[in-house]
DNA sequence: CAAGAGATCATCT
DNA sequence: GATGATCTCTTGA
């Protein structure tokens, strides 16, 4: 079943947590491709400066400002994209970035392909900047619980990546991911 | 293996 | 004009 807008509509980092073990699905010409979340980063609010909403809503971050299961798809280093999700109530800006999933095939069965940073997920999935402001509710872009619970045992939380130039924001552990047994 | 550089561009200053 | 929520390739130990 997919996952409706009052998942997203939860705290952005226990939303972040609860996306592990969840399919992410792309429409893709008249395949559906499907990766199962093992890797999620939360950015969360103006206040956390490694979010890009830290310097005010401009015309990039207004995405991140929308209603929660919003796509936030952007362009970094000039040649890769991220999949971001949004959280939260509306105007409070918040998201989700998908750093890694496993390939899966037909149902639930992993099948050992995982496809680690976010650059390399957007590229399988073919996720480039049309997808920005799309909702992940529709027909193009999904995500599906298949019942699989992760316990907070199974969680490694970590600092987030790349994001050195946040001064203490960049300690926070708000990376997180599990390993698939 | 670890470390460094290059690629390449939308966005913000 | 600088820079980044990255990846890949090259270098060298």
């Amino acid at each position: 079943m997919k996952l409706g807008k009052d998942f997203f509509e939860q705290k952005t980092l226990k939303a972040a947590k609860g996306l592990l073990g969840k399919t992410l699905c792309v429409k893709k010409g008249n395949k559906i491709l499907r990766g199962m979340i093992v890797e999620t980063e939360a950015y969360c609010g103006e206040d956390d400066l490694a979010c890009h909403a830290s310097k005010g809503r401009t015309k990039r971050t207004e995405t991140l400002y929308k209603k929660a299961g919003t796509v936030y798809a952007y362009l970094i280093y000039g040649m890769h994209y991220c999949l971001n999700i949004v959280t939260e109530k509306e105007n409070y800006p918040s998201a989700i970035l998908i750093r890694s999933v496993i390939k899966v095939n037909g149902k639930v069965s992993p099948c050992h392909e995982r496809i680690s940073g976010p650059g390399r997920v957007c590229r399988h999935f073919g996720i480039d900047k049309t997808f920005n402001g799309l909702d992940v509710f529709g027909k193009n872009i999904w995500i599906e619980d298949n019942g699989l619970k992760i316990s907070p045992r199974e969680i490694i939380k970590s600092k987030r990546i790349g994001v050195d130039y946040a001064k203490h924001c960049k300690d926070y552990l708000w990376r997180f991911n599990f390993v698939l047994k």
